[in-house]
DNA sequence: TAAAAATACTCCATAGGTATTTTAT
DNA sequence: ATAAAATACCTATGGAGTATTTTTA
């Protein structure tokens, strides 16, 4: 008998003898006759290539290689219950671990609390956090490389189901020492003759392009246009009084030095809205992902 | 299936699955058919008490759960391997654990310089010491809490083998102010008025009997009799000016402040010689202990 | 002689094979 | 229509039972 023919039976079976040092009670505490039980005890001490008993009518004793072979027989017995229990705990949501991915601005706009709830709620749960452009998160929901993401579409791609997360209004972000900074609010048409910030359209192609038709129905092109890849560089260069910009209202709380932010005269309802959804793959079977997903209504809706 | 059902076939079933994807190849890979890969996966999945991989035609998926049990059960195959690789270690003496009683005299004599050779040679056997007086050891030994000990004594009770390790002459040991310190020999008879240490009988009976017996052949019964209970004691109490003695010329490298040795006149080879056998029970069957005993029989007859 | 493990044999449970069906694309 | 896994059913290996022998203290 080969290590390929060993079985859990065998180290079962070893353990109480080793236990009883008897194998006519060993048999009865397994449950069966004696004679099988000489056999399997056979068998393993075939795979180990030496015996681990000393047999006498007196009595069993351990030899040193079955003394050595105790501690080793019980810790394969207990990695196999846990290997069985950590499969069954992932299984049921308790542990395992689930990739989110997120859009920048979401860390002003309830991600930090929303993370540290659920991770006080799952403490077993660990969470890969990975800051994505939205474009790049929808690719990686499809391909299965994210679990969940943080993204900001107005176009949900076929085959993942959205959670409406936030959704908040565009402001006009213009430097603190421009004119405008000062006003309560601003029409659009007055950021006609600005250099005029965005993030790229790779980025968010949604928006960029949703933007530009904003101020084509205000009666301008922006120009000219800086396309920058994320929105605190957006922020960061209206700052430094080189362009203005229209961003969503979290940005205010992102505390970039020389950035004002004005509301938009005439933003009312059918303006859009800058929305956050949480997104996932329809028939992803995470259990762990079901969690999460509660926890993320629940603090869309509740706060 | 529960747990005590599971066996090591179905983890190796499972990962084969696991790396093909494919239950065909990974039947074939195990080299069985098809069907009974399946069965066997079911029966995991029972245990686990969730599915393991989502099939389709398509192909085949591992869920969350299996994800997780890809390590696990590749963990407890690599600890059962382990598992017998140790025990076949311990049984070919190539690992495990050896407990060596010492009398303390042995560490001015061979000792170190043995166990220092032993253990480069045999980096993965431990050697566990016990400082214990002669007599204890040879309880140990015969109760098997030792597989070997350096011992002091004449007769070797049954049931145990011994090699001779070191022979040596017994000197004289007096305090260094004494007139005899600076003779070259003395005779028995000098020591014959002065306080006499000794090792206490339970200790080491044989040899309290034997240089009792010495000194009475020498014409006087020594007195006052300080016992005590190891060797160095003895020394100490010579090197304070409070006992003569005779000892092992070993004690010569014990470096106590205080004490002079002076060989005896008139011990020849007819007087008694403090010998040190390595002792161990025959029958024993730890294998570590034959290593062992051809480096005590190295030791012994080469240096 | 007695107590205990090993052996001999018998049986059946179940692992594994073959043929077929079901399922999903 | 096809590819792949599940099911049904059969076979046979080998695990387990009973009876007996061997061993050793």
């Amino acid at each position: 008998m080969n290590i390929g023919s060993m079985e859990l039976r065998h180290l079962r079976y070893f353990l109480a003898v080793a236990e009883e040092l008897h194998f006519g009670r060993a048999a009865q505490s397994l449950g069966l006759s004696q004679p099988p039980l000489s056999v399997a005890i056979q068998q393993i001490e075939g795979a180990v290539g030496a015996p681990l008993f000393t047999r006498s009518s007196r009595g069993v004793q351990l030899t040193a290689a079955g003394q050595a072979f105790v501690p080793a027989a019980r810790a394969v017995l207990e990695r196999a219950a846990q290997a069985l229990a950590e499969a069954r705990d992932v299984a049921s949501g308790e542990a395992g671990s689930l990739r989110i991915g997120f859009a920048g601005t979401m860390l002003y706009r309830g991600l930090p609390l929303m993370l540290q709830r659920f991770r006080s709620e799952h403490p077993r749960l660990k969470l890969v956090l990975c800051e994505l452009s939205s474009s790049d998160q929808l690719l990686d929901l499809q391909h299965e490389r994210l679990d969940a993401g943080f993204v900001h579409t107005t176009q949900v791609p076929e085959g993942l189901s959205q959670i409406l997360v936030s959704s908040q209004s565009l402001v006009a972000c213009v430097p603190q020492t421009h004119p405008l900074a000062r006003a309560r609010s601003v029409p659009l048409k007055a950021l006609a003759d600005e250099p005029f910030a965005l993030v790229a359209r790779d980025v968010s192609p949604d928006y960029h392009s949703r933007i530009l038709a904003l101020c084509g129905a205000a009666g301008f092109t922006p120009a000219p246009i800086h396309e920058l890849q994320h929105w605190l560089s957006v922020v960061s260069l209206v700052g430094q009084g080189l362009a203005v910009a229209l961003v969503p209202a979290a940005l205010q709380q992102s505390g970039m030095a020389g950035a004002a932010f004005v509301s938009v005269k005439g933003a009312q309802h059918d303006w859009p809205r800058y929305e956050t959804h949480c997104l996932w793959k329809a028939g992803r079977d995470n259990p762990a992902l079901g969690l999460f997903l509660s926890a993320v209504r629940e603090v869309a809706s509740g706060g």
